[in-house]
DNA sequence: CGTGTTTGACCTGCGC
DNA sequence: GCGCAGGTCAAACACG
């Protein structure tokens, strides 16, 4: 009895101090809202002054003149990190046969700059977190298009690359309409790009590999893998190593596992989720054009944030959208768009840290362990039915790590493994993503948006059930 | 013998 | 319509 009081008083001393955190982040939040909205009209203002570098090089352009909104978070202009040559380049663009409905119907983490003021989210979402509203340069929407029935988002509903391409550009009735449509088919894609000296990463899923084929413009001879944790798991990979750099590995998902995933591979498959989900949903929103040359649309935004963070683009183009992982360099975790889209962000994830050939990258390392070190109830995830990793997955890598590290202000000194066995991270690695995380207002920005939309997201989804 | 890989053929989309 | 390139299939093969 007294321990069960005791327990009780505990409960809620942890109840008012989450409180206190919560209302401590969105104060944060806000403030960096403000910041990054500050950042875009600067931006927007002078819209030719500061290329993306990593995320553009001339090829690329050649390549994909396509609609581009890159979106500039930082200052750090590696050329190379993040911007995928040539040759890879076209591996994670390949337009691709692909164009399946992919991530949907999930929670999306998208920008909307610039629309003409339908920047609102759905109300749905706003009520789930009133406190948390969105700013109108995020758009956290789960999208728009209203229903979201949160059953599509499986990427199985629609075989790949095939069903779903019905792209019907027929009538052209509604532009818009049609143009969302061919964005929702699109399948988006999250390319990795890890140092690694095996011939592919040890993700902690299970891969069948089901081809090969030698892709213009390296050598390297890209490979192709599907799921096989589960018959039906629409999955897949390209393995490919960098044209570049041979010991850097370039890994290219696609599509949204539909089963239960084991514990190694939850950090990865969420964070690709999470990067897909963004995608789509960036790529279904309206963006400011600047230089209609071409019928390309680029956008690019720089926050006055620390160095930490650098460019990132988000470019959209009627191919697969991709977002790159880039944890080659230390002090990178990059989101971008290669190919049809790039987008392209640094972070400080990998600091200091080199994934090592058959450990996890860095920065979902990071935050599977500040994830499953620091919810409260452990194992969200774990706990997680299927469907629920779905709904959420595209939440874990952006809000975990944050979430865990702002709502506790430590990091526990547990660190999970996978069940490969293999180490995830040093701990340091988790306080440099802290640091990073913390000091640097657009990444936060970012992570602050995907927490907003995850908290409005499971409470839909939890509302569905 | 079962499972996974290799590899050439085939299919599809896209640009010219 | 044609050719090219990316993506997938499936038979043959290798391995434990």
């Amino acid at each position: 009895m007294e321990a069960t009081k005791a327990e009780m008083g505990e409960v809620r001393e942890e109840n008012e101090r989450l409180k206190t955190l919560l209302s401590h982040i969105v104060r944060d939040y806000k403030s960096l809202q403000m910041h990054f909205l500050d950042a875009v009209k600067v931006k927007e203002r002078a819209p030719d002054d500061h290329k993306a570098p990593a995320a553009e090089p001339d090829d690329d352009e050649a390549d994909e003149p396509e609609d581009l909104v890159s979106l500039s978070l930082g200052t750090r202009p590696k050329p190379n990190a993040g911007a995928p040559r040539k040759g890879h380049d076209r591996t994670s663009s390949s337009s691709s046969s692909g164009a399946e409905t992919g991530n949907d119907g999930q929670l999306s983490l998208g920008l909307s700059f610039a629309r003409g003021g339908g920047t609102n989210p759905p109300s749905s979402d706003d009520d789930d977190k009133a406190s948390l509203a969105l700013p109108p340069v995020l758009n956290l929407s789960s999208d728009s298009s209203g229903d979201e029935p949160g059953h599509v988002q499986q990427a199985g509903a629609c075989p790949p690359s095939k069903a779903c391409r019905s792209s019907s550009a027929g009538n052209g009735a509604d532009d818009e309409v049609l143009q969302q449509q061919q964005q929702a088919n699109k399948k988006a894609r999250v390319s990795v790009r890890v140092k690694c000296d095996t011939p592919t990463m040890n993700d902690g899923c299970q891969w069948r590999k089901y081809g090969q084929k030698i892709s213009k413009g390296n050598p390297c001879p890209r490979a192709y893998y599907r799921c096989t944790v589960a018959p039906n798991c629409p999955v897949r990979k390209q393995v490919q190593r960098c044209v570049d750099d041979m010991s850097i590995l370039i890994t290219t998902y696609e599509g949204t596992h539909s089963h239960p995933l084991p514990p190694a591979a939850t950090a990865m498959a969420s964070t690709t989720s999470a990067a897909a989900a963004m995608l789509v949903s960036g790529s279904t929103t309206s963006f400011a054009h600047h230089g209609g040359g071409g019928g390309g649309h680029h956008l690019r935004l720089t926050s006055a944030g620390a160095g930490m963070l650098g460019p990132t683009t988000i470019s959209t183009a009627s191919s697969c959208p991709t977002v790159t992982l880039d944890l080659t360099a230390p002090h990178s975790l990059s989101l971008m768009h290669p190919s049809s889209s790039s987008t392209t962000l640094y972070g400080g994830a990998a600091a200091g840290y080199e994934p090592s050939s058959r450990a996890l990258p860095a920065a979902w390392s990071s935050g599977y362990l500040a994830y499953g070190s620091a919810a409260p109830q452990p194992y969200y995830a774990a706990k997680s039915t299927p469907s629920a990793f779905g709904h959420f997955g595209p939440m874990s890598m952006a809000a975990r790590p944050v979430v865990a590290e702002q709502m506790y202000g430590h990091t526990t000194p547990y660190l999970q493994r996978p069940s490969g066995g293999q180490v995830v991270a040093p701990a340091a690695v988790t306080d440099t993503i802290a640091k990073a995380i913390t000091s640097d207002p657009s990444f936060q920005s970012v992570l602050a948006a995907a927490i907003t939309s995850y908290m409005g997201r499971s409470g839909g989804a939890a509302a569905q059930k």
